[in-house]
RNA sequence: GCCGCCUUAGCUCAGUCGGUCAGAGCGACGCACUCGUAAUGCGUAGGUCGGGGGUUCGACUCCCCCAGGCGGCUCCA
């Protein structure tokens, strides 16, 4: 990633002058990286640099090297790719082109999907456009019959026009900010009006001042993202200050692709899904279920510690019970149909809350027992449908490390706080430890149940949990579940990529639906308040984040396979095959490669499987009863007595240390 | 679920216009080699070309259906 523009001081335009007069005025640049696109004027609204203002004002110059410079960017290239599109299939109508995270899209209607071929040939337009330096025009349209005219061939504008007064989003750039605005494309020389849209802007200048771009793919998409609308055909593209910008970002992509952990787990022989078992449903080899066993045992050891209960249910009940906890109207279309038998319906469970209640509510509770927190690694089944399965992160079939807390309305704001505080040191063991949380609450959706009061008091009581643990909090409007806010923690990986792991909820709906009681200190029964709460999510999708959060190099502690004896030559392997006994009497996963391949080649094979020591042995070493190291990043470390190597190795693992090991780390030497 | 694309050996991928094109590298296996920090050499075995139907004298190749995958959309308790 590029960085990002330090604030450029504010410039005052006088009255009747353009912006980009008084810009160029105050010498700042009108190309390259830093280059003002727009200028926000005093609220802040973005504008041209060809607005001129009717008084003098004070504008803050917006260069393409920040992140609404690049938004301008964009917007404006994807002008260009619907110009181009219009220019080589003249019956594509528009639909809505804006800029987006990291690039812009722009949907057509067109008669037949574009192609790959398709996208080359509008790539090459479009650089023809850009190098023509068309000049962007902002003109205001008298109204909306005027509009209504002039894009009379544009029924998806048309209805954007309709729709005026009640969309108005950062999503539909088309309209908006109380005027209609259309942006001609002018040719620089004639002048004449070669193209134009509907857009509220702001635009570029001009096309070339588009420095970097590049399409990126096609796709379907639901006309204004309802599935009943018909669907139009969307093109992805990304656009930057600079081609090192570019670059830089394509660069991510490849190492993404990398990272990938369909990829990587194949490659390391971690897990994969049989299509005779169906899609979504892993199964996790036994090098991934070393790790998904030292995941899991890390995790109860740490609910232990605090204070959880561990309990056990199954996989499948009567429907009966996701009509107490109301799941079964809500959710029904993404559970699995039910099985039949004597006369029930038997589901899938989607979700252990229901049967951690029957648990709660299998006795008279004492105010003295809460909070009782409830933990399980607990199966489900949601039918996820066919085009969401993706990898580990989305599938049909998964393990929750699922915990339901039981607690007065008292303990309720004590509790979210410590269980915040637990969450987030968990992650942190496990190597992620750069955080945002996101507060999802109620909108005035009708699928919101519950007293707005009894919302109102856990949001309140989540929000004081947040903001205790001083990260930053971002609001979530109607991200809420159905019965009660929650908090979920987002968590940066190694690439800077954000991903939701942790989520703690709120829920007054089920202690009522289940009728869930404790008997108070002054011998009244009260209602106590649930917090559901999973730290990794799902089992599976933890696993494929970290994956591609490690990129395959696993924490030593977490590796299936923890250190491989390389002999330099076939004499040498038993001597290591003695110092891996001892290694495997310190609980470490060792193995001594004995096969005929070459030394050099050993170690190729086991670094590209990214075991986290390798431990040599020649000559050398037998005789001075040491072994060599090497470490995945290529350094080594020579001639390490055996009893303190098997110490360190085993002392670096225990400590569960989540850095790679190397010459540099690996303190052998003292 | 919707749209587009894809599926050839365990893996990654060639395969022209429907007709000696069932192919390579890696891996596996065998033999030789015994080597000081990322690929030793030689040889052998492996495929109903995702499954099913159709068109055709003839289908890996064209058409239809299904399954699985990829990229989006919608969805994600």
């Amino acid at each position: 990633m590029s960085t990002v523009a330090q604030s450029v001081p504010p410039v005052v335009v006088p009255a009747g002058t353009t912006a980009g007069t008084a810009l160029r005025e105050a010498g700042l640049p009108g190309k390259g990286p830093e280059a003002i696109v727009v200028v926000a004027d005093g609220d802040g609204a973005l504008r041209d640099l060809s607005w001129a203002p009717m008084v003098n004002s004070e504008v803050r110059p917006v260069p393409a090297n920040s992140p609404e410079g690049r938004s301008v960017i964009r917007h404006s290239c994807a002008h260009v790719l619907a110009q181009a599109v219009q220019e080589l299939y003249p019956e594509a109508k528009l639909g809505i082109g804006p800029p987006i995270t990291d690039g812009f899209y722009y949907d057509f209607d067109v008669p037949r999907p574009f192609t790959p071929e398709d996208l080359q040939a509008l790539e090459k337009r479009m650089k023809q456009i850009i190098k023509s330096a068309q000049r962007f025009s902002r003109r205001a349209v008298d109204s909306v019959e005027d509009a209504k005219q002039e894009l009379a061939a544009e029924p998806y504008k048309l209805e954007l026009v309709d729709l005026k007064s009640d969309v108005d989003t950062s999503e539909v750039m088309e309209v908006g900010g109380g005027e209609l605005t259309i942006y001609d494309n002018l040719d620089p020389r004639s002048g004449e009006r070669v193209w134009g849209d509907l857009c509220r802007g702001p635009h570029l200048p001009t096309t070339k001042h588009i420095p970097a771009f590049t399409l990126m793919r096609s796709a379907a998409a639901y006309w204004r993202g309802n599935e009943k609308n018909p669907q139009l055909q969307r093109i992805y593209g990304t656009a930057w200050e600079s081609a090192e910008a570019l670059d830089a970002y394509l660069e991510l992509l490849a190492e993404a692709e990398r990272r990938d952990h369909r990829k990587i787990g194949a490659e390391l022989d971690l897990f994969s899904f049989p299509e005779e078992i169906g899609s979504g449903l892993a199964v996790f080899h036994p090098k991934g279920g070393i790790i998904r066993r030292e995941l899991e045992n890390y995790s109860r050891q740490r609910h232990e510690q605090a204070g959880y209960e561990f309990v056990n249910s199954p996989h499948i009940s009567k429907s009966g019970l996701f009509h107490t906890s109301g799941h079964l109207p809500y959710y029904a279309d993404t559970m699995f149909p039910p099985v039949q038998f004597e006369g029930e319906d038997y589901y899938l469970k989607a979700m252990n809350c229901p049967m951690h209640h029957l648990i709660y509510r299998s006795r008279g509770r004492s105010y003295r027992e809460l909070p009782l927190r409830l933990f399980e690694f607990g199966t489900v089944y949601r039918y996820e449908k066919s085009g969401v399965v993706h990898g580990l992160t989305r599938v049909r079939g998964l393990t929750m490390d699922d915990s339901h807390i039981y607690c007065t309305k008292e303990q309720m704001p004590g509790e979210l706080r410590s269980l915040l505080r637990f969450v987030l040191d968990l992650l942190a063991d496990y190597g992620l430890a750069d955080f945002y949380l996101e507060l999802s609450t109620r909108d005035d959706s009708p699928k919101f149940i519950g007293d707005p009061q009894q919302w109102e008091e856990a949001t309140e009581a989540l929000r004081a949990a947040a903001e205790d643990s001083g990260l930053e909090l971002v609001p979530d409007p109607g991200g809420a579940a159905y019965y009660g806010p929650k908090i979920s923690v987002q968590a940066k990986d190694a690439i800077g990529r954000t991903w939701q792991m942790s989520t703690v909820q709120v829920d007054f709906q089920h202690p009522q639906r289940f009728e869930l009681e404790y008997q108070a200190a002054d011998g009244t029964r009260k209602q106590p308040v649930v917090l559901h709460r999973a730290l990794f999510g799902s089992i599976e999708r933890f696993f494929g984040v970290l994956t591609e959060h490690y990129a395959g190099a696993f924490p030593a502690w977490l590796a299936p396979v923890q250190v491989v004896g390389i002999p330099i030559a076939a004499e040498h392997a038993a001597y290591l095959a003695d110092v891996a006994t001892a290694l495997r009497a310190k609980g470490i996963r060792v193995e001594v490669d004995a096969s005929d391949d070459r030394m050099q080649k050993k170690i190729r094979n086991h670094t590209t499987q990214k075991v986290p020591f390798l431990v040599l042995a020649g000559g050398k070493d037998v005789e001075a009863g040491a072994v060599s190291f090497r470490f995945r990043d290529g350094s080594q470390i020579n001639g390490i007595p055996v009893d303190r190597a098997v110490a360190e190795i085993a002392d670096w693992v225990a400590r569960r240390e989540n850095d790679s090991p190397n010459a540099e780390n690996f303190k052998v030497g003292g």
